[in-house]
DNA sequence: ATCTTAATTGAACATTGTTCAATAAGGGAG
DNA sequence: CTCCCTTATTGAACAATGTTCAATTAAGAT
């Protein structure tokens, strides 16, 4: 039997949480279960029910850890370089990278379904939201007269694209698009995304509202 | 005892996808079970196994079935109207459409994890290719002088933006950004990338070759 | 009618998530 | 040090899952 003084309360939680983050990672979601978690912390299965309310719950808060990571390793691609435009593509990259390294971590925040009876922590939406924000500030230092309404929607649709991509990427699904060349993919979405938004706004300046002339294929958002 | 003549080997085998993909339509596949389906069809669980090697497979055939419905979907919207850039944009809002409509259908394709050993039907790949295929036509139509491998880039990246929509438009995940406004955030992103993206094609066209200059965001395939 | 072939069944299997009475460990009071 | 109370942990159980397979039964040929 563990014995009860082997870690505290938290530090259990702790250990599950950690352990099957190491699980996912290896195995995936789907593949894991009760009794694998168990085994690997030293308990049996009963246990995981006296600290969470069930797998999920579990499988939850290890999300919410891998959104931290996710977000590390995006703020990590901010850091390293350039203007504003060079950042947006370093951190689709850094997404991408992730997405890449860590397709179980990657499927598990964003295919993996949760039951409706299911709690999403509050800190997850929390740390969703502040990595918007990352996004919204570098489309902002590119076009500061953009209103708030526009910027959400560039954002939006910047991370969307992205997220396509990475999405894609994963294999082991009925539909995959895994390409040589992801990369140039999304190269080209994020600054062929850029220059047209860019331009727009530029245009949106110099005529004092309502701007946007070029092609048919031009506008934005009307 | 469901008699034996009551279907022929095809029709039970029809018969039983199709009431699969009834089933996934209102449940998800995540949530049927091979009881399921028997019951659905008047027979034992059984019986599936003597037409099908095992649940997975019954699930790949509805995703060939899915797929074809998203195509018929898409084509249809390439009929409706105008320009390529004009259809190309009715393709996303009928991709979009399709994933609001049938998320379940939507995760199906391509956040359903299939088991290694599962051999995907040729045929589902061949529809993916003549999905592409649509979108590089318009592409094409708008920038007639773009190389395959240009094509292949804009193909990809339009795509996966839209898919990225899509992805995120499904609910009940760990993370979930449906918005107010998708359609919007498909526009932006769709005419953005396109009028950037023939930008590029016309000074490419007036200057030769490698042309491309304005802005530093401007750039695509370097 | 009888035989042959094979579709269908239904009972079984191991494995799953989850529950819960029984157990045993730890800390506090005497 | 001993007893007791609280509670973490167990392990056996449960129903439900995908899957298998011998037994059954139906259909068509002889």
């Amino acid at each position: 039997m563990a014995r009860r003084s082997d870690h505290t309360k938290e530090e259990l939680r702790d250990l599950i949480v950690g352990e099957t983050m190491n699980l996912v990672d290896d195995f995936g979601a789907t593949n894991i279960t009760a009794r694998d978690i168990a085994a690997r912390i030293g308990y049996t299965p009963g246990t995981l029910y006296t600290h969470f309310d069930n797998l999920g719950a579990i499988f939850l808060q290890v999300a919410v850890r891998i959104l931290v990571r996710l977000k590390a390793q995006i703020q990590g691609a901010i850091d390293s370089a350039g203007d504003p435009a060079d950042r947006l593509l370093e951190m689709g990259y850094a997404y991408l990278g992730f997405a890449e390294a860590h397709p179980n971590w990657f499927a598990l925040l964003f295919n993996h379904k949760v039951k409706q009876e299911q709690v999403v922590p509050a800190h997850l939406q929390e740390t969703v939201d502040s990595l918007f924000d990352l996004v919204r500030a570098e489309l902002a230092a590119l076009d500061p007269k953009a209103t708030a309404a526009e910027l959400e929607l560039g954002v939006r649709a910047l991370w969307s694209g992205v997220h396509g991509i990475c999405a894609l990427s994963l294999s082991d699904r009925v539909v995959t698009q895994r390409w040589r060349a992801d990369r140039l993919v999304l190269k080209s979405l994020v600054s062929h995304f850029l220059a047209s938004w860019l331009q727009a706004a530029r245009s949106r300046k110099r005529s004092g509202l309502a701007g946007g002339s070029r092609t048919r294929a031009t506008a934005g958002g009307e």
